[in-house]
DNA sequence: ATGATTTGACCTAT
DNA sequence: ATAGGTCAAATCAT
């Protein structure tokens, strides 16, 4: 099989198992109906998305379920693939690092990590204090106040960093408009085994305890954290709960123009090409969307974007991080080319997106603007 | 006792 | 010099 028909297979199974998933979400919240049927439903909906789940991984796609230690090579022309739609993902921020020679790994790595960004909008009335937990377990390792922001910035790194060396970090910001609504920036992507246990959810025991939310303190720090121990939760059942989740870009930095590299919806592999036109704004949130499922992405359109494919896999090396600064920088330019685009607002699982089986984010989340990143480190 | 959080110091890129 | 990001000792929670 071909690398292409492969991706494309993978591409289809991984709508496939969406719309399960979509299901499993509507079944999950018709509590009220009988109790029999539905349940019975619930573990039929399993039972589908275990078998794609199965398809996937004999496909050796590593998507959403972690697992790949090493980066693997980009599978580049999928990347370029038939579906239109893109978005507009904007990065920025070049890296130019040049110097480190024999830096520790971890450290240089991520230095050349992506970023990418998405808001969540916690809905008042569902009575939740903060962000959910996003199926990853996360410790938190510093807080700083920005400039200019009212509320501090919580930092946060894989919990399993030691112990898998998963480099996955991630900032939450308290948006200082809207006080419901939480800026995560997550950065690198999971190589711990946890991150594979994000993606299904426990059909049954819906509304069991969510347990960091709490966590959110009202006034200064701690947006919030999860604990190892928690079990996984998918983000789809966090939605149910009056989650919204706002996508946005991030900053854009103008350079070359080339080409912009796919976007991933992290829990549902999502992919938007960059050959799209459309404009996402943060708009979002359809009316219905209070209700889980339906997210709303928008994005700024850059137009006038290429093909792209890159490297997805952000893990080390120097030649993957002077990639990715291409990349991104032709992302940036892409982005900032674009002037007032319409607005588009893309109705998440559906429509033209694409899935790419490159690359995924473990994390699930919505993404939003990809950057690419730069920080340092010591 | 173990592991997570808090928080000021420290580091690095602007 | 400054702001943002990270470290790590002290502290808190289980």
């Amino acid at each position: 099989m071909g690398e292409w028909e492969k991706n494309s297979l993978i591409n289809v199974l991984l709508q496939g198992r969406e719309s399960a998933k979509q299901l499993q979400i509507q079944l999950n919240l018709r509590t009220s109906s009988s109790s029999h049927d539905q349940t019975r439903g619930i573990m039929l909906v399993q039972k589908i998305i275990s078998s794609y789940e199965k398809a996937l991984s004999m496909l050796n796609f590593c998507g959403s379920s972690s697992s790949t230690q090493e980066p693997q090579p980009p599978v580049g022309p999928v990347t370029e693939s038939p579906t239109s739609l893109t978005g507009s993902p904007l990065s920025e921020d070049s890296d130019r690092d040049v110097k480190d020679p024999q830096e520790d790994v971890s450290k240089k790595s991520r230095k050349t990590f992506p970023r990418w960004t998405h808001k969540v909008r916690v809905n008042p009335g569902a009575g939740l204090e903060g962000p959910l937990d996003d199926g990853c377990s996360w410790r938190k390792y510093g807080q700083k106040d920005i400039l200019g922001a009212k509320y501090p910035r919580g930092y946060y790194r894989c919990t399993y960093r030691n112990g898998q060396g998963c480099l996955a970090t991630k900032q939450v910001q308290r948006s200082d408009e809207d006080p419901t609504i939480f800026e995560i920036t997550y950065r690198g992507n999971h190589t711990c085994a946890q991150a594979s246990n994000a993606i299904l959810p426990p059909p049954t025991q819906p509304e069991t305890k969510e347990p960091d939310t709490a966590a959110i303190e009202p006034q200064q720090h701690n947006y919030y954290q999860t604990t190892p121990q928690q079990q996984p939760e998918d983000a789809l059942l966090n939605l149910r709960k009056g989650l919204k989740i706002v996508t946005e870009d991030l900053d854009v930095k103008p350079q070359q123009q080339s080409s912009i590299p796919p976007f991933h919806f992290p829990s549902p592999s999502v992919v938007i090409h960059p050959n799209f036109t459309g404009n996402f704004s943060p708009s979002f949130v359809s009316p219905q969307a209070s209700e889980a499922n339906n997210y709303t992405f928008s994005t700024s359109p850059p137009s006038g974007m290429n093909n792209f494919q890159g490297n997805q896999n952000f893990q080390s090396s120097s030649q993957d991080s002077e990639v990715n600064e291409i990349i991104s920088g032709a992302a940036a330019a892409a982005a900032t080319s674009a002037t007032n685009p319409p607005t588009v607002d893309l109705d998440f699982p559906f429509g033209n997106i694409e899935f790419d089986p490159n690359f995924t984010f473990d994390n699930l989340g919505f993404f939003s603007s990809f950057h690419h990143s730069e920080k340092n480190s010591k």
